[in-house]
DNA sequence: AAGATCTGGGTTAACGATTACCCAGACTGT
DNA sequence: ACAGTCTGGGTAATCGTTAACCCAGATCTT
């Protein structure tokens, strides 16, 4: 039950005043060399953190950056907090990840309580898109950095995955490789990404007059809807050589069950996956899929929030990183050619 | 850019001092309907939220409960995260969530940011076993409980998953289903948690006398691992005909190998996993694992924190809630039985 | 009818750290 | 030798909120 240690703690220690403490760890003003020594080995000594609770109400900076997210349990999600901790971490900052569940009151309240007071910046990852939250937003006075915001514009900076270019590059390997009856699983319903990927998808076989609607298939980003929908497109009349999901959770149970009907994948049935998950190049036969730069997304976020931090001028700043098709081992050319 | 509203301005607004705003808010103290219903609207038609780090410093509760985890990506930790702040979010607390990368310096650091002055409480997954770290937690004013702690024993709240019953369990159970030869894929070394694991596959082999140290492989919870470590075991001159492997992910990689042979699960060879990660149910064919039980582990976390942030003595509980088989439909009589 | 009690709200101080400002002594230059 | 500069460090004020006290007027006692 020690109480915390305080800088007047430290500064008693070593025998100085608690703001020469400040100055001595904080490196501005000027110290002597010895009275520096005395303070950080009595700092040390004590295992002393200054309270980023008082120093953050004096105006200072937390060095803390919160990040709010929908959930955490999707790969896609875990993956972006992990990129944008380490990305934090190599710029001296720390990163708090908030979950909102996808309700959008806890939204903002974590974004109230977070701009308020706790961090010295914010990163929202697929924020609400309701334009009175939005203008909020951009009024704060703490630098906020949207990740994925596709609704209505804002002059935040903003770092986007763009799906439709990977969605388009993915289908048309599958073309290129001879298939002429491709399958698309869609992902759920009211998700931006996933309609940018059914609409690639469509253009894309639509431009070799391949589009057949009974390939579509409606989805909702999960493996066992992949798995049923995958059974419903073979168990077409002319049911496809080729399989496109657009995540990659849905592509794991589309093969499951092109293995559950003793084809292999992919000989018998090519498949494509979106996302990248850490799962896909492991799986075996490796997963062909579309990566979004989840890592270059995350190191631009928080370099901008850096800057913005740093008191420049990011506002209206819009990155688009395209996703980008990489080849692993479930797609072939047909069987028949 | 607005500046964040602050007490004094709702005081302001609502004709009153800024102690009345805040004991009307906090429903502390004596005030009449009419001036409480003045306030109220005065926060409200301001967007008022108290600024944490005000609170915070001045000793009343911040509602913000941290969590330091060594990870999110692997889905174990993210699965606990999401219960965690399920869980808190229905205590009325918010729950951040600090990775470490499993970098011990890092956390020292977030603990001590964290109980210093952002967070009322904190809760620990896997702290990292060092005496004179867990001295200090067990010294911290504000209150913390720990998330399977295994090593070195401290008077802190401990709430632990036993892998041991449910390894245990899993292995008799393909033993029972009348496979004499069962192998087994570790986890990373040094975990304890991968340590009882085997621990439980030696024992419920050696009751039978069925302990064959050819069929332990070394491994790392990863897909990639399992999918080489099962091929070693297929490629022995008498392989097993049934594999237990320390995490999902690995049993995963090992239904990969066993397909890629051209066998099947659970027909010619059995499979079971650990932890019950989401992929577990929803892969087909289902995956035979063992769960543990981190929803409740999660509630039960919170709850002890909560109670301490109450006053109650919590010290000194440890919850150990054990591990459970699931079994699914990975995993069969042998072929020759 | 005069003290006691209650009501509703205000005053003051404090939390821990930082910044703006100040000052004593040592050193410089001419 | 005396004003100016530099060095090293201290004092006071401040951030937004709340707990501990206090007090004026209304209401209640007997």
């Amino acid at each position: 039950m020690t109480a915390p240690v305080t800088i007047a703690d430290v500064a008693r220690l070593a025998g100085v005043s608690a703001v020469t403490v400040s100055k001595t760890l904080n490196n501005t003003g000027r110290i002597s060399e010895q009275t520096r020594a005395r303070v950080i080995q009595a700092a040390r000594d004590l295992g002393y953190v200054a309270n980023p609770a008082a120093r953050r109400l004096r105006g200072a900076r937390t060095n803390l950056v919160g990040m709010v997210v929908p959930e955490l349990v999707s790969p896609y999600f875990a993956e972006v907090a992990r990129a944008a901790a380490e990305a934090a971490s190599s710029a001296g900052l720390d990163l708090g990840v908030f979950t909102t569940s996808r309700d959008p009151a806890r939204e903002r309240e974590r974004v109230a309580a977070l701009s308020g007071g706790l961090a010295d910046g914010l990163i929202l990852v697929v924020p609400t898109d309701d334009p009175q939250h939005l203008d909020v937003l951009q009024r704060s006075r703490t630098p906020i950095v949207l990740i994925s915001h596709f609704g209505t514009p804002t002059d935040l900076p903003n770092v986007r995955a763009d799906s439709y270019h990977g969605a388009h590059a993915a289908t048309t390997h599958l073309l290129d490789l001879g298939h002429r009856r491709v399958g698309f699983i869609a992902g759920a319903d009211g998700s931006s990404q996933a309609h940018e990927r059914l609409r690639a998808y469509r253009d894309a076989t639509g431009e070799r007059g391949l589009l057949d609607p009974d390939l579509i298939r409606p989805g909702n980003f999960t493996q066992r809807r992949g798995f049923e929908a995958a059974r419903e497109l073979l168990d077409l009349p002319d049911p496809p050589t080729a399989i496109f999901a657009a995540s990659d959770a849905t592509a794991f149970g589309a093969m499951d069950a092109v293995k559950d009907r003793g084809l292999r994948v992919p000989q018998d049935i090519s498949v494509v996956g979106f996302d990248d998950i850490a799962a896909a190049s492991q799986s075996h036969p490796a997963l062909t899929t579309v990566r979004h730069p989840i890592h270059d997304m995350s190191d631009s976020a928080l370099r901008l929030l850096s800057g913005a931090l740093a008191g420049e001028a990011v506002r209206g700043t819009v990155l688009d990183y395209p996703s980008e098709l990489v080849v692993r081992e479930t797609t072939a050319p047909p069987r028949s050619s």
